[in-house]
Parts: C-alpha cells; sequence; structure tokens
RNA sequence: GCGGACAUGGUGGAAUUGGUAUACACAACAGACUUAAAAUCUGUCGAGCCUAGCUCAUCCGGGUUCAAGUCCCGGUGUCCGCACCA
C-alpha cells in the first residue's frame, strides 16, 4: 500500500486553492434556510499573526464548517480593527504613515489567515480606518448626537508636561510618562462622551436573558453597571470652623452618597475627594492641604492605581453637624480612595461597619463606635478590633435605631430624614446610584474616526452637515512631534461655519477606537451598503448566533458593544425584523421580539490564551524562542542563546505576545508542519477557555496524529469494500464492534463541536484511531463494508477541524466531491446504546466488585445480582444490608 | 484595593454534572522492525504496602450525603479585568 507521507503545504494550498475558485463560503440572506452568523473577535492588524491568535479563529472556523455542513446558511466573516496607538507610535519611531504601516500589516495578515484555510466570506472584509467605514460611523455619532445619546463634559486626563500630550493608562508608568519619565499631571478636558448611563438599568436587567453568555461575564458586567439602593445625606457645615474660602463658593453643606445609612449613628468622620469643590476652595488658603491634594491627582486616572495606593487622608479642619443629632460634630477629610466620578465625591466614614473606614480610623486615630452587634455576640463584652463588623446583626448604640436589623434601621432612619428639612430641602432622599459611568469617547490622537463637529466662535459647536461627510484624516499629518498631528496640521481643522459661514474650527479629536469595535458586526451583515445599516440584511442574520473572543473583553468590549448596538436602534439604525428567518423554527419564536431585537450577541464564548516560555538573555533582552536552544529535562533544563551561545534564563510561562517576543510566527508553523496541524493542535488537550501551553512537543503529536490518520485512511481503503457495496443486511462481530466505535464517536464528536468542548471531540477521534488501527486487522461478516463506512465517517468528522486532510483523504477515497459540501451524517440510534453494561458495585460507597447486566435489567434484577457477588460478601463482611441503592445503569451501593 | 475565575499523575487534561477518579495525548521505560538512525508498531506507567489483595490519593482544613474532583463553609496559591492597550 501507499506508504507516502502526507504532503501538507503542497494539499493544503491546493485544496485552498479549490475552494476559493468555487467561492463555497460566499454568503446572501436566504429565507428558506436557518443562519448562523459565526463571529470572532476581529484583530487589531498589529503586522504578524502568531499561533496564539490563530486559536479563536480556529475555534470560530471549526463551527462554522460544522454549521455548514448541518445545512445552516453560515455568515463568517473576517476583518480589521483597524484605528489605534500601535500606528502612530510606529510612525513616530520609524517614520511611516499609520496608514501604510496599517496597511501592509493587514495585507500580510491576510494572507496568514487565508493559508490556514479559514472558511471565510472574505468578500465582507473591511478595515475601520477605511473611509467607507467611518464614514457612517461619524453619520451614527451625529444621529446619536440628535438623540441626545452624544453630550460634552469636562473631564480629566493623564496630562505629559514635558512632551506636553495626553497619555493613556498604560503610558502611565509609576505615576510617569513612558517616554519623557516626567511625573504626569492630571487635566480637565471638555470631552465627546456617549449616554451609556441611559440604559444602565436595561443593559443591567437583560442580562437575565443572555443565558448562552457565560455566567462569569454577566456577573462581571453585572458588578462593573453596580447597581446600588441608597441614600443622599447632607450635612451642614459648622460655620465657626469653615474658612472664607470656602464660605466664598456659597457651598454651606456635603452631600454624601451612602448604600449603608442604617450606621449613621457609627459615623465618625466624612471624606470627600481631592477634586471636590470644598477642598478645592479650602486649598486656597492651605498649602499643605492643596499638597495632600496635587499628591492625589498625580496618582493618575486609574482606578486600580488609585485604590492600592495607600489609603491615605488629610484633615481639612471643617467640621459638620450630624444630620440626626446637631451638637454632633464630625471632621471633614479629603481621602485619596474617595472618587469625584462616583457617587458625590464624599462619603461618610463607617469604621465600626467598613473595613476600609475602619482602617482609615485606625491609621489616623478616629473614634470607632460599634453600631452593629453581630449574632451571638453580647452587647457588654463586643468590641471592634482590626476587624469591621460588616455583616448582618441588631442595632446598637444607634438611639431610636437600637434592636431593628439594618435593613428596618435603613428604612426607618431614611423615611425620618426624609422629613426633616435642610435649607429647604429634604435632608436625605433615596436614590438608586450605578458605578457605570458615562462613556467617554475623545481621543487626543491622529489615528481614529474623526469627530465630525465644527467649534464655532458665534454658533458653537456644531455638527458636520450630513451631506459634508465623511470627514476624513488628512494624509500629510506629520509625527515628529509629540501631540496630536491633526492639532498641528496647517489647514485640516480650518474650515467654515456651516450654520454662518464664519471661519471655524474642526474638532481635533478622534473617537475611541471601542467605537469601532461596537458596531462591526452589524456592518458585516452589509458592508458595502450607503447606509451604516441594511435593515433588512441585519434584520435577517443578526443576532450573532456565536461570538468568540477573549476574557479580557468580557466588559469594555461587550457593555459598549450592547450599549451602541441599542443606542443605533434608539436613533434609527435599527435592523429590520420583517427579514427575519420565517423557517427556522427557532426564529420564528424570536419574530415577535425582534422588532425590539436589543442584544447583539445571542451566544458569547470566552476562550482561553495561548502561552509561551518566555527567554531572557544575560542583558535582560527578551529572546525569540526560534533563536532558543534547550537542553535537559526536568530540573536540569536549560538554555542557551543559538546565535551567540550566551547562556539563557528560562522565564514564566506567559500570553504570547511581541513585547516579550514568546510568539510562534505563523507562517514559519505552517511552513514546518502545515495548517491542518496548527488547527489539530491548538483544538488539543486544553478545554477551549482554558489557556493552552504552547510546546514543541505537543506539535508532535498534533502532527503524528495528521500522518496516523492518513495511513490509517489508505489502509482501510485498501481493504474495504468497493464504494457503493449495499449495506449487508447483518454484520459479525467485529463488524459491529467497529460500527458501534465509529458510531459513537460520530455521536460525540458532533455533540462536543456543538458545545465548543473541541478538546473532548479530539481525544475521541484520537481513540478511534486506535479503534481503526486494530480493526484493519481484523476481518469477518460484513467488516469489509464496516471498514469503508468507518473510514467514510472518520474523514467526515474531522473535516470541520482539518479540512485540507479531510479533502485528500476523501479524494483518495474515490470521490471527485468536496467533503466540505458534505451534509453532517447521522449516527444510527441503535448503535449507540450498548445491550449489555458494566456498573459498579460498592459497598459502603467503596467501590468493590464491577457487574456486567443487561441494561434494561429492573432494580431488583441489579441488585440480586449485585448481593450475589463473592467479592461483594466478602466486604460485607457477615453484615446484613440495611439498604441497598441502586441507580439504574449507573452504580449500586450496598450499606452496611 | 475591588470584581471575576481557576487548582486532578512527571506534563496537558477527561469524568454523561453528585454515581467505577486518572479517558485521550505528551514525556519516560521496555520490546519489535533496522547494519544503524529516523519513522512506525507492541507493552508498562498515581503513591505505598504484608502484592490472588489491601490502604492512601483530585491545593490545604472542616461539613452535607448511602455516595463528593463535583455541593456548602474557612484558608492558600495562580491568572484575568478595573473605564485612554486592543
Amino acid at each position: 500500500m501507499a506508504a507516502e507521507r502526507y504532503n501538507a503545504p503542497v494539499s493544503e494550498k491546493h485544496w485552498q486553492k479549490v475552494w476559493q475558485e468555487a467561492d463555497l463560503f460566499a454568503a446572501s440572506e436566504d429565507a428558506d434556510r436557518p443562519k448562523a452568523y459565526i463571529l470572532e473577535m476581529f484583530p487589531y492588524p498589529s503586522g504578524r499573526i502568531h499561533v496564539g491568535h490563530s486559536r479563536n479563529y480556529t475555534m470560530g472556523d471549526v463551527l462554522a464548517r460544522y454549521k455548514r455542513a448541518k445545512g445552516f446558511n453560515v455568515l463568517h466573516p473576517m476583518g480589521w480593527d483597524a484605528f489605534g496607538m500601535p500606528a502612530e507610535n510606529a510612525a513616530m519611531e520609524r517614520k511611516v504613515h499609520p496608514g501604510a504601516w496599517t496597511n501592509q500589516n493587514i495585507g500580510a495578515m491576510r494572507d496568514q489567515l487565508q493559508s490556514m484555510g479559514f472558511a471565510i466570506d472574505w468578500e465582507r472584509e473591511f478595515a475601520t480606518c477605511d473611509v467607507d467605514y467611518y464614514k457612517h460611523q461619524q453619520k451614527l455619532f451625529l444621529d446619536m448626537l440628535g438623540t441626545d445619546l452624544v453630550y460634552r463634559k469636562s473631564s480629566k486626563v493623564n496630562w505629559d508636561p514635558v512632551d506636553n500630550t495626553v497619555l493613556a493608562n498604560e503610558q502611565v508608568i509609576d505615576g510617569c510618562g513612558w517616554r519623557s519619565g516626567a511625573p504626569v499631571e492630571q487635566r480637565e478636558l471638555t470631552q465627546w462622551f456617549f449616554r451609556i448611563t441611559k440604559y444602565a438599568d436595561e443593559l443591567l436587567e437583560a442580562l437575565d436573558g443572555l443565558d448562552q453568555w457565560p455566567e462569569k461575564v454577566r456577573i462581571m458586567q453585572a458588578n462593573w453597571i453596580g447597581k446600588s439602593e441608597g441614600a443622599t445625606i447632607r450635612w451642614a457645615l459648622d460655620e465657626d470652623s469653615t474658612p472664607n474660602a470656602v464660605k466664598a463658593t456659597k457651598i454651606d453643606e456635603i452631600e454624601v452618597f451612602t448604600t449603608r445609612p442604617d450606621t449613621l449613628f457609627g459615623a465618625s468622620f466624612l471624606a470627600i475627594a481631592a477634586d471636590h469643590p470644598i477642598a478645592r476652595a479650602a486649598a486656597e488658603k492651605n498649602a499643605d492641604l492643596a499638597e495632600f491634594c496635587e499628591e492625589c491627582r498625580s496618582l493618575g486616572t486609574s482606578v486600580a492605581d488609585l485604590e492600592s495606593a495607600e489609603k491615605k487622608g488629610f484633615d481639612t479642619g471643617i467640621r459638620v453637624h450630624h444630620p440626626l443629632d446637631p451638637t454632633w460634630l464630625l471632621p471633614v477629610w479629603v481621602a485619596n480612595f474617595v472618587l469625584m466620578d462616583y457617587g458625590t465625591g464624599a462619603i461618610f466614614g463607617c469604621p465600626s461597619g467598613d473595613q476600609r473606614d475602619l482602617d482609615f480610623a485606625r491609621a489616623y486615630d478616629l473614634p470607632v463606635t460599634p453600631v452593629i452587634l453581630p449574632k451571638g455576640e453580647d452587647t457588654a463584652t463586643f468590641e471592634i478590633g482590626d476587624q469591621a463588623a460588616d455583616g448582618d446583626g441588631t442595632m446598637i448604640n444607634s438611639q431610636f435605631l437600637n434592636g431593628l436589623d439594618p435593613k428596618a434601621a435603613f428604612n426607618e432612619v431614611v423615611s425620618r430624614l426624609e422629613k426633616m428639612e435642610l435649607g429647604g430641602q429634604p435632608v436625605a432622599t433615596r436614590k438608586t446610584n450605578f458605578r457605570l459611568r458615562d462613556w467617554g469617547v475623545s481621543r487626543q490622537r491622529y489615528w481614529g474616526c474623526p469627530i465630525p463637529i465644527i467649534h464655532c466662535d458665534d454658533c458653537g459647536v456644531v455638527p458636520v452637515p450630513d451631506a459634508d461627510l465623511p470627514v476624513e484624516l488628512p494624509s500629510d499629518a506629520t509625527f515628529d512631534k509629540p501631540g496630536n498631528p491633526l492639532d498641528h496640521h496647517p489647514t485640516w481643522s480650518k474650515v467654515d461655519c456651516p450654520k454662518c459661514g464664519k471661519p471655524a474650527r474642526r474638532e481635533t479629536d478622534t473617537m475611541d477606537t471601542f467605537v469601532d469595535s461596537s458596531w462591526y458586526y452589524v456592518r458585516f451583515t452589509a458592508p458595502h451598503a450607503d447606509k451604516p445599516v441594511d435593515a433588512k440584511a441585519a434584520g435577517y442574520w443578526l443576532p450573532v448566533d456565536q461570538y468568540i473572543g477573549g476574557v479580557e473583553h468580557a466588559i469594555l468590549h461587550l457593555l459598549y458593544s450592547r450599549f451602541f448596538f441599542r443606542a443605533m436602534s434608539d436613533s434609527g439604525h435599527a435592523p429590520n425584523s420583517g427579514a427575519s428567518n420565517a423557517k427556522d423554527g427557532r426564529k420564528k419564536k424570536q419574530k415577535a421580539s425582534a422588532e425590539k431585537l436589543r442584544e447583539p450577541f445571542a451566544a458569547l464564548f470566552t476562550q482561553g490564551m495561548v502561552t509561551h516560555e518566555t527567554y531572557k538573555s544575560s542583558d535582560g533582552a527578551w529572546l525569540p524562542p526560534e533563536d532558543v536552544t534547550l537542553e535537559g529535562d526536568g530540573k536540569s533544563r536549560s538554555a542557551k542563546q543559538t546565535s551567540t551561545g550566551e547562556p539563557v534564563t528560562i522565564g514564566p510561562i506567559e500570553k504570547m505576545s511581541k513585547s516579550k517576543k514568546n510568539v510562534i510566527d505563523l507562517d514559519e508553523f505552517i511552513g514546518n508542519y502545515g495548517a491542518d496541524t496548527a488547527r489539530w493542535f491548538v483544538l488539543s488537550d486544553s478545554p477551549p477557555e482554558r489557556d493552552v501551553i504552547y510546546t514543541d512537543v505537543g506539535v508532535e503529536g498534533a502532527r503524528r496524529y495528521v500522518q496516523r490518520i492518513w495511513r490509517l485512511i489508505g489502509e482501510l481503503e485498501q481493504k474495504a469494500a468497493p464504494r457503493d457495496t449495499p449495506k449487508p443486511t447483518e454484520f459479525g462481530p467485529e463488524a459491529t464492534e467497529l460500527r458501534r466505535a465509529v458510531h459513537k464517536t460520530l455521536h460525540n464528536v458532533g455533540r462536543n463541536i456543538e458545545g465548543l468542548r473541541f478538546n473532548v471531540a479530539v481525544a475521541s477521534l484520537y481513540e478511534l484511531a486506535n479503534v481503526l488501527a486494530s480493526a484493519v486487522q481484523k476481518s469477518g461478516n460484513g467488516h469489509d463494508w464496516a471498514m469503508r463506512e468507518a473510514a467514510e465517517l472518520t474523514v467526515q468528522m474531522f473535516a470541520p477541524m482539518m479540512p485540507h486532510l479531510a479533502e485528500e483523504c476523501w479524494s483518495r477515497l474515490g470521490y471527485n466531491t468536496l467533503i466540505t459540501n458534505q451534509p453532517w451524517p447521522q449516527a444510527e440510534a441503535a448503535l449507540l446504546v450498548d445491550d449489555e453494561i458494566t456498573i459498579a458495585v460498592q459497598v459502603n460507597g467503596k467501590r468493590r466488585d464491577e457487574l456486567k447486566i443487561a441494561r434494561d435489567a429492573s432494580k431488583e434484577e441489579v441488585e440480586a445480582a449485585a448481593l450475589a457477588l463473592e467479592t461483594i460478601h466478602r466486604a460485607m463482611e457477615g453484615r446484613q444490608p440495611k439498604k441497598v441503592i441502586v441507580v439504574p445503569q449507573r452504580i449500586v451501593n450496598v450499606v452496611v
């Protein structure tokens, strides 16, 4: 028989060409077939695709090919999230235009994706930096502005005083600018915002309906939205301690938001943000306070930095009156952990009931009064140590609240405060607060979608008229100095006011790239339409049936998209419900509600990353794996640099990233092993939602399987019955055994692909290969027919995962059709169940033996058979069974 | 700091969701084929012991249950997100 090796590079090129010429993956609306929109999060064109990236596209591709075989009309597009900072950095460092750099990267990465043999409709490809894409985005922006979903307000940015430029959080390292090293300041800029908070409740409520999303993502989003029921409480400033600078502002109270008004009698201080108006005013005449506020501001705008910094405060000297006891004065502190953006920018601290407040009180020697007595504690002996009592209990030391539980106390105290007045207004008001903030989208950068606005001295903010769209980026910008190139451009921003005709200025800020990725999945449904959304196409394809991407997008990208999709609908860009698919039963049910289709992604899957060891040379530079030679194994492993022979430090296993150089380039990989091996490898072993570690030996295993299957199919083909041999009416035991294994595997592979458990599908195909290997040695009644069936079904099973190899095998089996066009085979139900099964028999929960018995044996029969076992008797040691638990087809447990 | 996850042999992991723990793969070891190597094939492979068998093992400590890798409570460790990275 032909023992030649499968030549992957040659075959793969061939079949890719065949598919392309047959135009197999072009999608079009077809109301007669159920649709499946499979989408992987589109990539940022960073330059090269590495094996890490290829994993989620492979998963999507397997699903797309599988759904196609199941008869679905599949949309599986690809595009580029092409705006963003790396292109601008490249422009500064290498003097290439961001557009040129980006397009070059896109070209290279498209080639790489195509060499993986993905079943993508390339006709629909676009990049978000294409004018034809972002002009529609400008239209969406304007329509949202028209429906009050967009507005301007002042907001803080990280400012590098040396480079005179705005810094992203990732460009701030230990409070200093990444290029200049200068301490970062905060600056207020007027910026554009999307009113995502308008949808806070809806976005939260709708999470319940996303039952095909991972629970953890829904929880994270719910926490991010952070709905909390509480109250605002107003505290009057004590006149004697209030400095004149504060009095001059006419502010005579501090409003705090709290979720725990019940602990009001445990209050020992108020803490306000460094940017609170009172803090600002007080700092004017207090140099020490001003310095402290400045210190708070130098922490930057990142919440993570703020909250993990040491908790610090500064006593302003100002005192406030307790709302329920005007003679009780509390100090007002400025604290670095209070955020101006959240609530009212002021809190009251109850140290006994909140760990952070307690730590703060202990550090600054503020009083600690317990107000909640935990269950099981005694009033007389209860004391707060270094643990706050933040649980349930009974109110104490709280006057009229004593004896109530916290929930009742909450209502009691708020009701009372609502009736009290301060300056003619109620002292307290019930309030629902959200942690979610409006989405600031202004970026002081060149490489993004221009915000289509004109600023006129007379008319103010003027939207660019539709007829003047698109506002295109100038191609002749310069990148030799820091700051926004659009600001530096000599002429671009100069424009006449569309209203009054006088000279005016264009907005030079561009949009956050998250805007680009918030609606690309809609655009894929009609990428060449002359409006942003073709309502009919969108109505047919949406929602995305399976969205696949990294967990790192669990909150921002996905929440922004959920918002943006709603905002599009509410500003006149809704998908047309009438276009929805009538033939699909499931769709029919959705049709009624499709009119208010609000969720863009019906199902979400978050896949893990591909990781790799990192290597560092003696001078601390990262080294790519191809320049590292490994020696020994286990504890004695060592490495040296191939090119220099210098010793190399083996670092931790980390996510493949360009910056650490621990990437395996896809081209190189495909050149060595072929696309199918790459596909098989990234699907193997690790569950798809978990990280997979790249190792050469793991790849070898995948490569061996490719060759092994190729050989096995060849051997089976040689010994099998000719094509179209009629199915025998009877099969011998060998043939039946083989057929059972094949059909069971078929059942499992389908089930596991559908559940995206690719590693399990792969394992069952490995198992099947072992069965096939022994089957080729056997013969018997009907066995040659069973071998042909086995060969054909096996090839069909792995076709979604290794499509090139499958085509090659299919043609070797004598077909001149494409396996890519074959329907998914149906497993024979009768072969899936065994007549006789093996169940375990336990005594007192310990397995002592197993029992072979007819599948449909009754409980009594199973029990009798189990008790008759000699081993069970021995294990019972003469004791009488107290109880015998029989779980049909599972287990018997004898309790003695 | 806050929020979310994860932890099973030397290694990646499986376990029909509470029912025979360690499927499948990798590595290792032994053997077959070969002048030799590669490739391929076969076998062994959680630990311990008084080895026809028994005991102990799913990060650590408790609990629920006839039965726990799976559920509950308390720890430890690792990873991810935290709003201008994409």
